[in-house]
DNA sequence: GCTGTGCTTCCGCTCAGTGGAAGCGACGGC
DNA sequence: GCCGTCGCTTCCACTGAGCGGAAGCACAGC
């Protein structure tokens, strides 16, 4: 590259994304030195990129002179396609309708659970889910049913791992939990009980689109009121298969009649 | 620049950016060329910065070869702190439960309504805005609160454009549009008659800060239910209040004990 | 006043980036 | 079946934009 001792192979692009690819969900803020250090540049480069990305508004920076994903890149993320969310939101707003708790939905990506959209009001136990937010498979009510019906190898491929342990109810005996995604797999929904979170516990079911899972639709309660989660099952199932239909009706046109794609994301 | 005849003064970054700037609302889905038109940029040079950002998901790509933003970028998105968006979630939802209709929240950015938040359930009639899109401000429930709060220079140079008529009941004519908003002022609220879409009209209600406006809150309901937009009001009025009061207990923190600010956003 | 932390500015070296051009494959009109 | 068009991909020689070490600055804590 142009200059002194620099790192070969490595191009502008690729360090500004670096750069924003810095801020994650642990680190939402972040000073110049910080990013230097995550991204390995040199403070100088680091100072001169994230300078055009603040001038673009793609950084914002607080008073305390830390930067954070500024508005821009919330409204660009925001044209990001992604018929799965535009489609389940009612369908979440009806089980929340029916119950006033969080109700979120989620899909696999890699080993763990991306939270795609999410439904909450004034009245639910604040939880660790957030749209856009990442958790671990196994402690998690969404988790659990998307491992359980992918295929052995990925299944045993991820009790081999060791897996975190966010409280002391956590399932991580690879036996116990093999069995657990069984029965999830048999009753057709997951629960769990304060395996992520002391305090809450939650309940999950499929979406299945022609035969593949293609996401899991989540509820999470307070603990004391483990006794009503059986009674939220079926609204979440039903829930699931309408996402299910509504989702194969938005996404047909476009896989069948390929010229007419670009008119659903459009609008 | 280093190579041909390439303009002068543009950063690698600047390129970067305006390629996925090249993107919005209007344009979701580009081609290769495309971008290339809309950017000012050598299609090679398009064409490699582009692969690059497909490499690390900023961009997307279907079948019909076009571009579209990716879920990188709306994970990224995500993290963008809007404490707004977070505290009024619930009421737009408590607002939501009383009604079924859709109900949003949106800022004014330049001389647009910026569309932060919106719930909607499966009865609510289709509507044209959408978190993160923007609309002009005198058509919409919203955008006239928005405007009518506005100090007088600033409204007036908004009248004195040319004013966008998405329908014919659209008020463009700039005295009949000051009355309107000298209304707004008066009574606190505001409201449309499928001035921005046929078929739908809508409410909307300020969300005061400290005496400064900060945003506002809106629902929008099939015409055809013109009559019970009054019924409205109210959850619309105490939501706006609810949005203030939630919104300085949230932000204080971060003001007064500038220390403390990466704690809320971090979360 | 000294030390540490984090940000900002400066500058000379050099290779990463540029864009024109040519090649390629698919489609459609004649 | 041929040719024009459209959109994407690959190639390459030139060069100034970008690099990062280093020095300077501002502020806070001891």
């Amino acid at each position: 590259m142009p200059g002194g001792a620099r790192e070969k192979g490595r191009t502008v692009a690729s360090r500004l994304l670096a750069i924003i690819g810095a801020f994650d969900a642990a680190h939402p803020r972040l000073t110049l030195t910080e990013i230097a250090a995550r991204t390995g540049l040199a403070l100088s480069t680091v100072h001169r990129l994230v300078a055009e990305l603040e001038d673009w508004r793609a950084l914002g920076r607080d008073e305390d002179g830390r930067y954070h994903v500024g508005r821009r890149m919330w409204e660009l993320g925001q044209l990001a396609p992604d018929p799965l969310q535009e489609v389940a939101r009612p369908w979440l707003q009806e089980v929340f309708a029916g119950t006033g708790e969080n109700v979120h939905i989620a899909v696999r990506d890699g080993a763990e659970v991306l939270y795609v959209d999410k439904v909450y009001g004034r009245q639910a136990v604040p939880i660790v889910s957030r749209a856009g937010g990442r958790l671990p498979m196994h402690p998690t009510g969404v988790g659990k049913v998307l491992l359980a019906f992918e295929p052995a190898w990925f299944v045993s491929a991820y009790l081999s791992r060791s897996l975190e342990r966010p409280t002391p109810h956590t399932i991580t005996e690879p036996g116990r939990l093999a069995r657990e995604l069984t029965q999830v797999r048999a009753r057709g929904y997951a629960t769990t009980h304060e395996e992520m979170t002391l305090g809450s516990c939650s309940a999950a079911a499929p979406v299945f689109l022609d035969g593949r899972l293609l996401a899991a639709v989540g509820i999470v309660v307070s603990s004391r009121r483990v006794r009503e989660l059986p009674r939220l099952i079926d609204p979440l199932l039903t829930a699931a298969q309408g996402i299910a239909r509504d989702y194969r009706a938005a996404v047909a046109p476009r896989t069948e009649y390929g010229a007419d794609a670009g008119r659903l994301a459009g609008r």
